[in-house]
RNA sequence: GGGGGGGUUCCAGAGCGGUCAAAUGGGACGGACUGUAAAUCCGUUACUUCGGUUUCGAAGGUUCGAAUCCUUCCCCCCCCA
């Protein structure tokens, strides 16, 4: 397998310094990623330069994890219209290892000679002091050629201004390289098409400060074809960790790409031979409303990120939930199975008590859940036909729930627009 | 240290004594249409027991009445030294 060229079948290619390739072609290399700290999860938004380092991996070389315990103290500026706020260390250590567990999911750390390895760039600055890191690094690059980085022109140009930390980062970020390069023999970094800065800086640093050579390449940044953000739902991120971001909604998030958007994610996100995917677009393209390019995507990320099991229950939730006379399908499962089915959706425990006596439904949906922060709201979306209670829809804010209303003695099933649904649970 | 500009509801950005819960745009959410898609159209976007109640960097003050005027403080940007 040729690492470059599969990239570039699959549309992930964005840059690629002059000889990288023809470097890759010749031996087992060593290259790295950057992944920064700055939650206690990675999200799909990673998920890129996740597959990035599994094709490399898959072509033969050795790809290098890099965790930015240092990079994340002082906070990439690349992208970023303001100055960030410092994470405490504490906050760090923790997402480091967060991270770390989630990347050892992807990549295959133990198979020989290209197995993968995990490093913390932490690990070679702690005992980095400030004057040998400006007399070793810093004479190295100037000022000017610093500058004219468009992460910290567009920061000079606006009016937010930038602190000498941010400005520092590329230096950071760039000794990672070296020390990479000069340690473990790493000549490749990789990363995002907003890296090429900082990933340049790395291989001047290496040709300037030892003469040596080392190589770059940069993924597409995704976009939709909307020209939203990728990676963005109604709730925030979608993140990798289950905790954060159920399966189900993971699932859910996946499957509901549109379609320009899931025939160039399908090559982006899967493993998929072109020849698998050419047959799977001639197939959604017969019959699109099936949907079949979204549902592969959605499966297959799903189980690699999670497991054939959350798989299977994330389309049990879906089908019940979009489903047709789902209600009867309810009626036959005992709790446990209820309870499962539903594991990826939200849900809240209410008395009997209450309902015995009825339970106002904007009260239902504020109070005694969080379904909706305010009781304006509520009734301003039930008002706009966007709530239903056990799939019918509610037009009357003040109407009142009591025990017969639940469906086999104990669920209430609400739903907040198309796709949002809540599990209500008396006890 | 000197001079100038500025902090408004999720964001951008109007308002510059009452008609301001605050224009406009974006975003977000909801509805219709569909395929749980895209495009399009429509609606909502401080809280409320619908009487009112708390908002315009913070605290005071002037006024019948302030986001709008005054005082002090905090923060941001630009220019000069």
């Amino acid at each position: 397998m040729d690492f470059v060229k599969e990239l570039r079948w699959r549309g992930m290619l964005h840059d690629i310094m002059p000889g990288t390739e023809e470097e890759l072609n010749k031996k087992m290399t060593s290259g790295y990623i950057g992944f920064d700290p700055t939650a206690d999860s990675l999200h799909v938004g990673h998920l890129t330069q996740i597959m990035t380092l599994i094709h490399f991996q898959r072509a033969g070389h050795k790809p290098f994890a890099l965790v930015g315990g240092a990079t994340g103290m002082v906070g990439d500026p690349s992208g970023k219209s303001a100055e960030r706020n410092l994470l405490s260390e504490d906050t760090l250590n923790h997402n480091v290892s967060c991270l770390e567990n989630q990347l050892k999911k992807f990549l295959d750390f133990d198979c020989g000679a290209n197995s993968a390895v995990m490093v913390n760039n932490f690990d070679w600055f702690k005992n980095f002091s400030f004057l040998d890191f400006i007399r070793d690094v810093g004479k190295h690059l100037t000022v000017n050629y610093m500058m004219a980085k468009d992460s910290v022109r567009k920061r000079l140009e606006g009016e937010t201004g930038m602190s000498f930390t941010e400005f520092s980062y590329q230096l950071v970020q760039g000794y990672d390289f070296y020390y990479l390069w000069k340690e473990k023999n790493c000549q490749v970094q990789m990363g995002g098409s907003d890296q090429w800065g900082n990933i340049v800086t790395g291989t001047e640093l290496i040709r300037r400060k030892s003469g040596g050579s080392a190589f770059a390449l940069t993924t597409q940044l995704i976009k939709k074809e909307d020209g939203t953000k990728f990676g963005k739902t109604e709730s925030g991120a979608v993140w990798l960790d289950p905790k954060k971001t159920s399966a189900y909604k993971f699932y859910q998030f996946w499957l509901n790409t549109s379609d320009e958007d899931a025939k160039s994610w399908i090559r982006i996100f899967t493993l998929k031979s072109q020849q698998e995917i050419e047959l799977l677009e001639v197939e959604h393209n017969q019959e699109p409303h099936l949907r079949t390019l979204q549902k592969a995507l959605a499966e297959d990320i799903t189980v690699r990120t999670h497991s054939e099991k959350a798989l299977e229950t994330a389309l049990k939730t879906s089908d019940f939930l979009f489903g047709n006379g789902s209600l009867e399908f309810l009626l036959e499962l005992n709790q446990s199975a209820v309870l499962d089915a539903f594991e990826g959706i939200p849900q809240f425990k209410i008395s009997n008590k209450q309902l015995l006596s009825g339970i106002i439904l904007t009260d239902l949906l504020t109070e005694l859940t969080t379904v909706f922060p305010s009781k304006g709201e509520a009734r301003k979306m039930i008002q706009g036909g966007g709530v239903s209670v056990n799939k019918e829809k509610v037009l009357d804010s003040g109407q009142t729930f009591k025990l017969d209303n639940l469906i086999n003695g104990q669920f209430l099933i609400i739903q907040k627009g198309k796709k949002n649904f809540y599990l209500l649970i008396a006890e």
